[in-house]
RNA sequence: GGGUCGGUGCCCGAGCGGCCAAUGGGAUCUGGCUGUAAACCAGACGGCUUUGCCUACGGGGGUUCAAAUCCCUCCCGGCCCA
């Protein structure tokens, strides 16, 4: 159960990693001790996202089998940037910017994790500790070439784009986490691979036993097409309110969710099959599939309660074509021309901008469209700006 | 250190003296269609006191009636050589 949903890309070492883990468990039980399991996160971007939850929901199994679970804040390691994920450097993070987007990572692991049984970390506690004699041995365990072979850095190569020098320790600072902690288990993505194998060789380097690897499928993001990232803005945040959360489930496509049926939910493997078919055999219909999804998701999140009200006011708004319950209040002194209007309420960045909206049709002031830019305002009104923006304009 | 190529709007990337607020693609926003789907189609996409003006093409200076485009200088980067 433990390996379920994890994928190598090599079957090979998929069935290596379930023996290891299989050895490590019996080896722990003789022992008497639970296995100290962990992955890591980058503070690179404030918010867990679903992309995160995959991880989380695994560390989660763990520590309800009684497993001593840790998570560590990569604040030391954040200011490298992992590469692993995509074809060019990162820009590098300030000591004083990750330590303001470590803030509330615990936190928010909580919302997945037990916070009696959790322990957060930072590496930057002990990887700054590290001599340079050190880092020269911890460096001595590996060849360029094995850096060099690895796709993302290949690719680099031949596109000519560079690769500066410091990102190969990356890799080293990461493994050594593992020997840190002198971990049995570490999960990441798929692309972690690389680096959580190299933790594995360190570890042996440093007389431990080798952790255990698994690594689990990236999750594509709310567009469908590339990696959930917060930089992308294509997220679900674990501690977004219920109604976003419930809306952009909505809005993502039929194959994508399919896609995150089976890695974001809490749902059994059968559960997950048997959602599939029936969406697949038409007995379900894709919508009332993904409310299903976004219901289970908030609920997850937020509880059932809040999940019910969400999926409510959804359907409320968007369905019924009520007026919303949630909508933004706002005072400002009337009368006010709508440009103004626009800007004061935050619907637009810049009158330019506000012009654009009415030009292109998308200002209802107490459910008429407006296309004329010399509209005035003169009384409390409900204005709907493009599909899904309601503000409530009140007089000072 | 030598040679060479380059730094353009949120991103990628054209332009290489005037017709450039700057082609094209992506992202984004809006409208249409719909299941608030996705895909697709259409439009928009620096700002303003909007038939015009201001700010922008790495920084600064210069030539010119006129510069993203030419010259000088500084900063930053790729590649090759050492």
């Amino acid at each position: 159960m433990l390996i379920l949903g994890s994928e190598f890309g090599d079957d090979q070492l998929k069935s290596a990693m379930r023996e290891r883990l299989r050895l490590r468990l019996e080896q722990a039980a003789e022992e008497h001790r639970p296995l100290r399991v962990y992955t890591g996160y980058d503070p690179s971007a404030p918010d867990l996202h679903l992309g995160h939850s995959i991880t989380l929901r695994k560390l989660r199994q763990f520590q309800d089998l009684g497993h001593d679970v840790t998570v560590v804040v990569g604040t030391m390691t954040a200011t490298i940037g992992d590469t692993s994920d995509r074809a060019s450097g990162r820009p590098r993070k300030t000591a004083a910017e990750t330590a303001a987007a470590a803030q509330g990572y615990g936190e928010q692991c909580f919302t997945i994790l037990d916070r009696e049984r959790t322990r957060v970390v930072a590496n930057g506690d002990w990887l700054s500790e590290l001599t340079l004699t050190d880092v020269l041995g911890l460096a001595s365990n590996f060849t360029v070439q094995q850096f060099l072979v690895r796709d993302n850095y290949r690719l680099r190569i031949d596109r000519g784009e560079p690769i500066a020098l410091h990102e190969f320790f990356y890799t080293l600072l990461q493994g050594f986490d593992a020997v840190h902690l002198e971990a049995d288990v570490q999960l990441g993505a798929t692309e972690q691979l690389f680096n959580i194998l190299a933790g594995a060789k360190l570890q042996e380097a440093f007389g431990q036993p080798p952790c255990v690897a698994l690594t689990f499928p990236i999750l594509v993001g709310t567009d469908g097409i590339e990696r959930m990232s917060k930089s992308r803005g294509n997220y679900i945040g674990l501690t977004e309110a219920p109604n976003e959360q419930f809306g952009k489930v909505m809005s993502v496509s039929d194959e994508t969710m399919i896609q995150w049926v089976n890695l974001v939910t809490d749902w059994s493997h059968d559960d997950v099959v048997a959602f599939r078919r029936q969406v697949q055999s038409g007995e379900l219909h894709p919508m009332q599939a993904k409310k299903q999804l976004a219901h289970h998701l908030v609920s997850l999140y937020h509880g059932v309660r809040a999940a019910d009200e969400a999926q409510a006011a959804f359907e409320n708004t968007h369905q019924r074509g009520l007026r919303p319950d949630n909508l933004v209040e706002v005072i400002v002194a009337l009368p006010l021309g709508i440009v103004d209007a626009l800007v004061q309420i935050g619907a637009a960045t810049s009158k330019s901008a506000a012009r654009r909206l009415l030009l292109g049709g998308a200002v209802e002031v107490n459910g008429v469209q407006i296309n004329s830019d010399d509209e005035i305002i003169d009384s409390p009104s409900l204005i709907k700006v493009g599909p899904r923006r309601f503000y409530r304009i009140a007089e000072s």
